[in-house]
DNA sequence: AGTTAACCGAGACGGTACGTCGTGTCTTAGA
DNA sequence: TCTAAGACACGACGTACCGTCTCGGTTAACT
């Protein structure tokens, strides 16, 4: 999935949208020691030096790497940070794929879940390339899709099967839209993320889930 | 109101006590002539060609300033634009002043201020400055700070006093966390504007009281 | 010729040793072009606007170069104005190589050469530059010695070796140090030229010759 | 002295040159105080840093003096500087006024004024303000007028006065032009020193003066 | 003795240029 | 043909000084 998912963007933008630009690099030709150089230094840097201050020349020269390798391959030093970022949490994801767990009790479920949720955003080696993934998005909407596609979207369909599992269970009400659910409990845990405007403590999640199951539960 | 940065006067009174810091500028001799240009400039070119692109020098420029005049008081660009887009609403908020409207019925009055919101977020000439200063706030946890006292809380304050009298109107749960409750409800509007993940809607906001008041609902 | 800044292949060969210096630039990837351009937008200018106001940002923009390439390439202004200078008397100075004229009359070659420097010093577009570079090297001893070694020097020992063959042809004294000689017949000259004190004509170069061959004739 | 050479150049550039320009300020009004700070500070700092990076705002700093007290009375840097030098060598002048040795012995006389005056260029506390004064000079002709007028012109008029001296004795050609032939001795003097090219040494002076004096010779 | 017009220290101002950094493109040599 | 290396034109950075322009606050000199 690496290689693949680094080659799309390019693709996208170089192939799919304009017509006709710069015949586009033969990616079989593509050096892969060069590209995993590159995703490791991105996520180094991001760490050490913040967003603002990442430079595609300090990535090159990290990476051993001609700045031109970088520019051929990547449309912007946000998606190169996409790329790493996807490549590195890929790999940890994987206990996502089987779902959140789920013990009958919707809301002790919740609470694991965001509170190991709180554990990853505390953790600057996860928190500084996303805040600056999400700082890039934020700044250009054509990067935001690719980051909620790649990144938010996966993980809000995992508390959306769980919510189906609630509904179908009879726990919640049996017309709440489940998108706009997952949407209205994250959404608070996110804001207070990327605002730093207060905590983001267990007690904070705890208090988030107790909200919103209330408004979840079955109308009387 | 013709705040300047407020790290200014901080420095000046601990000026004391560091050794270092290179004395700062007399405020009192201070050109109001220039402040308002620079002001005015950095609002109509933010709105022009964004905040990246957005340059001390284009502001200099445009405000027929020296460069110098805004280092000397300001420390970045976010901070000129947090003072412009404060100066800008300071006159336009006044109506805020008085609070939301209290008909009685908490859901409809929210939703009218609400629709407003989205109005207003959908105003390409208060969007561009407010998402540059977003976004400038989640990369920077000093300029954060500041926005929000400037900017957030205050609006939240509305919200949290209409919630207040509904509470005392036994309409709401009397134990609710007021700030919370607020943090709960404009949450998922924030967080859709900055990621453009999904529209932002009448019929949103909508969707948005209802649930927020379920949650809110007093207890069975 | 090409000759760049007479201290980078220094620095290149010192760099072993020296632990610091900013790796030099490879001189074998320099632009011939940019190269031309700038020595030739650094004469025209001083020419034009005089040393003082002669800036970097001023040759850059003339001969449409990044400043970075000056930057590179030349350790100060006055290093670039050497190059240019000599790079056009080089080719006009090639009648030097052949040295003086010797007719066998010793002040009426020496006249003759005379007041050729007193043409050449009267010119504004060699005059300029010179008085640039002597100015420079007045003030900074590093450029003053290559300004001598490059101009200077070349100059003195043609006239050091007409000297020379006057001294066998036993018309001066042959005790005399000619180095010395040819700086006491130079100096004056030199001097008024920089001190615009005193007229620097055919009659005053005339005058120097006698003066000078009297000190040098041989000892009654 | 001081007061009345200080304000002639101000009074020559405003008043006589141009017919209207801001009416000068009234010099009966002036501070002797701050005068005397402001050239005390030029000479120490053009001997601390140099002449091309003596600052205006230093040279103010320094002498605890507002900028416009400077811009008010002085038309250049350079004007400053001279007024600091004349008053400080003035004062140390005085024994010039009394004329040259004169033992009888021109070549004695001679070698014992250059042998001070390379103690004198050997000084930096001499050196630096008149070397940058120099500079000054050769790079703009009107300062130069003056600086030869009130510093090269008495000292060259007392070598003149020696030698009409010897002339008088018959010691040398009584058809000499003695401005000429003082030039004639001092230019290679100053040459070595404006350049730095070859030793400032006794050995110098008196090889100097060996020269010369055969020049000057009356004719066998 | 009080008024007043100047100089004075201070330093903010509109500018220009500095020397540095990073961008994205282009060129060269090597695998 | 891709790669490492890095020179290039360009644009912006944040700083240093320029010379001009207010500000109060002293100071003389003249009412």
């Amino acid at each position: 999935m690496a290689t693949t998912s680094a080659k799309t963007p390019a693709a996208k933008t170089s192939a799919a949208k304009t017509p006709a630009t710069k015949t586009p690099p033969d990616a079989s030709r593509r050096s892969e020691r060069s590209r995993r150089a590159i995703l490791r230094a991105s996520m180094e840097l991001v760490g050490e030096v913040g967003y603002n201050k990442l430079t595609i020349e300090a990535i090159a020269s990290r990476a051993g790497v001609g700045k031109q390798t970088i520019y051929r391959w990547w449309p912007s030093k946000a998606a190169v940070l996409l790329d790493a970022f996807t490549q590195t949490t890929d790999e940890a994801q994987e206990e996502y794929a089987q779902g959140l767990p789920d013990t009958g009790d919707l809301a002790a479920d919740l609470r694991q879940v965001l509170h190991a949720t709180v554990d990853e955003f505390t953790d600057p080696a996860f928190e500084a390339p996303y805040r600056a993934l999400a700082i890039a998005g934020a700044a250009d909407a054509e990067l935001a899709a690719q980051f909620y596609e790649r990144l938010s979207e996966p993980g809000q369909q995992v508390y959306e099967r769980r919510l189906r599992s609630a509904q179908e269970a009879g726990q919640i009400d049996p017309d709440l839209d489940l998108a706009f659910a997952v949407e209205f409990l994250l959404s608070p845990f996110q804001q207070r993320w990327l605002t730093r405007y207060g905590e983001l403590s267990y007690e904070f999640a705890d208090r988030l889930v107790d909200m919103a199951l209330r408004a979840f539960a079955p109308r009387g």
